[in-house]
DNA sequence: AACTATTTATAAGA
DNA sequence: TTCTTATAAATAGTT
């Protein structure tokens, strides 16, 4: 929808590509709070650039994702449905034993998760950290203080990715599974 | 776009929205499968219907957001900025003090949440869940199970919700706060 | 679920 | 980058 019609791939031009991002980004966080408006809906997004930069949208909502995590996820978690009874039966029990794994691994990630931020924020960038009240370090301290946040900061978005992503599968698993 | 203006207000009729809804998340999922094409961008979409009916998009990725939580990131935290100094200083340290602030949050909710599923877990429902092995329960046993691991489930997922608006805050603070 | 008259989104261009 | 504008797309009302 422009002067001309263009091809559904990869943009080549650097810059066009930018500008490409820009524009319809902000037209597909437009059309999300439309989608809300006028249908009452909860709708979330996310976007990474291509330079990986993160655009989060909401109304007023959350929201995820992950496809690439979950091509399969019909298959596999060991859960022993006994091979018997007729197949009604199995069906179900098949069914809440994969939400039991679900919910098990969200448990297991839940913890990890915790410990690996308290470990993150006690190492991150070294130890005497915290010794000096903030008003008592220098600039150049200051900066390099800023820095390290950062990379913290990068860290722990890279966590909630992944977490985000087994979140997702749980939450999904509640309709999906139903077929 | 459609043989007349819209306004942009919650539709009143009841078989006119659900239609509005499925064209648009279409649309919108479209669009979004368009921008991730075309700029090599991440794209994670969450739409909860009015009946509360999760869609999903993604391409390959995750997402969230909660605007609702967030109408005023800027202000408060207690965070003593010493008052004295001249004003780059302050702002910097301003600046610092949030996002230590932020990350603290975050950390105590990481623990928090870590402990709440696995109480959840143990005492959602009742307590001889898991006495006997899955194949030994009754038909009705099972459907009564089925139906307290989708009120856990729903548990969860408001869990998340609210997990997912403070790690957003996080996330956005990074490019917010450099105004 | 299909069909258009229109409104919107947006690719190029300035 | 922001604004304009010609054209492609999305979609509201209809069937």
């Amino acid at each position: 929808m422009g002067r001309r019609k263009i091809k559904m791939e990869k943009v080549q031009d650097t810059n066009t590509k930018q500008v490409t991002f820009s524009k319809r980004r902000l037209g597909l966080f437009k059309k999300a709070g439309e989608l809300a408006t006028l249908c009452n809906a909860e709708v979330g997004i996310m976007v990474f650039s291509p330079g990986n930069k993160p655009y989060p949208y909401g109304s007023p909502s959350f929201e995820l994702v992950a496809e690439r995590y979950n091509n399969e996820s019909e298959d596999s978690d060991s859960c022993e449905t006994s091979g018997n009874g007729r197949g009604n039966r199995a069906r179900q029990e098949k069914r809440i034993c994969k939400r039991l794994n679900s919910i098990m691994e969200q448990v297991e990630a839940e913890k990890k998760r915790g410990e690996d931020f308290e470990h993150q924020l006690e190492t991150a960038g070294g130890e005497e950290r915290f010794d000096k009240p903030i008003e008592e370090l220098s600039l150049e301290e200051l900066e390099e203080y800023e820095g390290k946040m950062m990379d913290m900061l990068d860290n722990i978005q890279g966590n909630i990715s992944g977490m985000e992503v087994s979140s997702t599968l749980v939450i999904m698993s509640k309709d999906t599974q139903n077929k």
